[in-house]
DNA sequence: AAGGATCACAACCGCAACAAG
DNA sequence: GCTTGTTGCGGTTGTGATCCT
């Protein structure tokens, strides 16, 4: 229930549907300056006329840094097969060992790619993407393999779930879709080119596709905020804050007192953006 | 070329869990 | 312990794009 300071109720037309790409700077903007210490807050400060939960929506599954916009890989398709044998409709669980993959992402793909394959019965010759025949899948092998390879950050130049996680020393870990997100939080950040391109938004038929990451220094010329950009870059470069410390703020402050389930949330969430900057 | 069918995906809705007062 | 507000999750819907006849 939102408030003014004189305590009346706030009496917003809120919008709904589509998110215009004004929106969509307003809101990365304020984040990306702020944090977000209450989503109920966030559309009033930040000038937009959404509720909170849709402002919440947005930034979790579209404009939040490091998420991968490619197609989602026979590797990254085996991994939700998998887990899904296992867990069920939790698309929150699975989509924590798909970086850069939202739970809403996964859940759309499920439905509209794998929920047939999976109910059909099984083929012999099995799919020509996958290295494993559903008929055959073994969840618990399958899933022990996948969660080393993520935590063990090992890169896979493959899309073979054999054949990854060999002898790689990096990090962070790597999708199972042969690229790991185009580039660290901090690093995007900085990048004098590396902002959102709203300009491609304006040939795109359904104006609310993902800003591209690169091209365009349009976002940081037209926010106005400079400096607190450079200040959340410096931040993040020059301290242990993670992204979580910088865009979520108080979020996971809240989580860490619920440290079994929490610590793998803010792994996920960190995933990437973190490991560059802690040691 | 037109129009209906189907697909893909963004967004909404309702509920449950949780925290704070 | 109860109430209220907030957040997160999963199911569902709406809409534009694409395919098919």
């Amino acid at each position: 229930m939102v408030k003014t300071k004189s305590g009346e109720r706030l009496k917003q037309r809120q919008r709904k549907g589509f998110w215009s790409p004004e929106e969509d700077e307003k809101l990365s903007r304020f984040i990306l300056s702020h944090g977000h210490s209450c989503w109920t807050t966030v559309p009033i400060k930040a000038g937009l006329q959404r509720n909170g939960k849709s402002c919440r929506l947005r930034w979790i599954n579209y404009l939040r840094p490091g998420l991968k916009r490619d197609m989602i890989s026979a590797a990254e398709e085996e991994i939700i097969l998998t887990f899904h044998s296992s867990l069920g409709n939790k698309w929150s669980k699975i989509a924590k060992y798909l970086p850069g993959r939202t739970d809403n992402e996964i859940k759309n793909y499920w439905h509209s790619h794998l929920k047939k394959r999976w109910l059909k019965p099984p083929s012999i010759s099995s799919s020509s993407e996958s290295n494993v025949s559903c008929g055959e899948r073994n969840p618990q092998t399958l899933v022990s393999k996948h969660v080393i390879s993520f935590q063990g950050a090992p890169e896979k130049k493959t899309s073979s779930p054999s054949q990854e996680s060999k002898g790689n020393n990096n990090n962070y870990p790597c999708s199972s879709g042969h690229e790991i997100p185009t580039l660290f939080f901090s690093e995007w950040f900085s990048s004098s080119d590396s902002h959102f391109d709203y300009s491609s938004d304006v040939t795109d038929s359904k104006h609310n596709q993902a800003p591209s990451i690169e091209g365009s220094e349009s976002y940081h010329q037209e926010s106005g905020d400079v400096d607190q950009f450079h200040y959340n870059e410096m931040m993040i470069n020059n301290s242990n804050w993670t992204l979580d410390d910088v865009v979520f703020g108080s979020k996971c402050q809240k989580q860490e007192q619920k440290i079994d389930r929490d610590v793998s949330d803010c792994n996920s969430s960190v995933f990437f953006f973190s490991s560059s900057t802690m040691t």
